[in-house]
DNA sequence: AGTTGACATGTCAGAAGTTACATAACAAGG
DNA sequence: CCTTGTTATGTAACTTCTGACATGTCAACT
């Protein structure tokens, strides 16, 4: 709030989930809530976070003067809070987006490949069979909502929301990526045989 | 899992972590020391720990009866312990590995790309174009290393170490993405024109 | 009239993960 | 002789994240 005593710690270290959700308020002012379930796509699938996680960052935001919040009479029996992203926010924002990220990413699936000639051959090879057809289903949905994306002209850079198409493309390679390799494994362990990888482009037909 | 049914302590919940101990502990008996420089490659490329949090993991493991340690004289102050699965740690972990895996991989680059039209574009389009770089020289490494891995024979399923080939056509596929669409988003960022993604090439171009 | 689901905000306990502190033998190079 | 690096194991403080608890309105459906 305001003026006064400020230290002026400019070098205020925001977590990785106060700048995806000063992204989030880039799109425009928002609930806590909202903000909750703006987490879940395109955004969501490369970062998430529950609602007793938000409500607390985005008290930590509103001390460092990164936030605005604007209380109105609300459903419940507190006040509904609608955020905005300040200038201040805005910059801290600018300044992390050219940091190179370090953090290396996590997968559960990999990781359980990595212990495959521990597992039951049959029942790991059903495991990365229905991987493998999920990825299949969400990479439909995303081919659709990037066509939509494209329609409405997000795919050129100067479009304000450019970065959900950019997660999108992300989103559609990484499913790729997960029904050619998961049913590549699945078909490796089911026939017991070494099979070659093709790679994900092209067909995905052949055994499973 | 086998005969029996699971009323025993064989519940204990066991954390993401431990399981992928227990899955380095399938490849032979090992200390803490050597656990924690084994979850750099190619586990590590998916999941990593720290010493400080890998060596109470294995006191957990070992006071669930998951893994067994015998200590012989040490370097150190203390005594150095080589750590080996037991029969009920196999067992959990093959019942583990069945579990359909929930969690969401996390990407703070692809964060970052959510935000792109909030930052500079020439120092976004930078920053994109160096991580291009750098996956070009991962993937050449990796491929260096599963030409190694098919020479030995790890390709084929029975192979006991099936699991780290499987684990590095991951790490390829997924450096291959990275490195086609950070090229494009940076330079998308840098002309400030639509380009059409052309996805991932050269994916079957080598001979396998 | 009662139930379900969406809207809306928060706390608390605990698990998971990072950073820093602490100790000490042994080998190699300058 | 001294410094650096590797082997080796642990603890303490802290941040981050999850799951459960807690409250209450309003609209739609049964």
């Amino acid at each position: 709030m305001g003026a006064g005593d400020g230290d002026d710690s400019a070098t205020a270290s925001g977590s990785t989930l106060g700048y995806a959700l000063l992204s989030l308020l880039t799109r425009g002012p928002a609930t806590g809530y909202q903000l909750s379930s703006q987490v879940k796509a395109p955004l969501g699938h490369f970062w998430t976070a529950k609602h007793s996680q938000i409500y607390p960052e985005l008290a930590r935001l509103a001390a460092a003067g990164w936030v605005s919040a604007v209380e109105q009479a609300g459903p419940g029996p507190r006040a509904k809070k609608t955020y905005e992203i300040t200038p201040d926010g805005l910059a801290a924002l600018r300044a992390w987006l050219v940091v190179p990220p370090v953090a290396q990413p996590r997968s559960e699936i990999t990781l359980k490949a990595y212990a495959a000639n521990s597992g039951d051959p049959a029942a790991m090879a059903a495991l990365y069979g229905q991987l493998a057809e999920r990825a299949e289903r969400m990479l439909a949905e995303y081919e659709q909502d990037a066509a939509r994306m494209r329609e409405a002209g997000m795919d050129h850079p100067a479009h304000p929301r450019f970065g959900n198409y950019a997660v999108l493309l992300m989103g559609i390679e990484s499913q790729r990526t997960v029904r050619s390799w998961a049913a590549w494994l699945a078909a490796s362990l089911h026939g017991g045989e070494r099979i070659p990888y093709g790679g994900p482009s092209g067909a995905r037909d052949n055994g499973y």
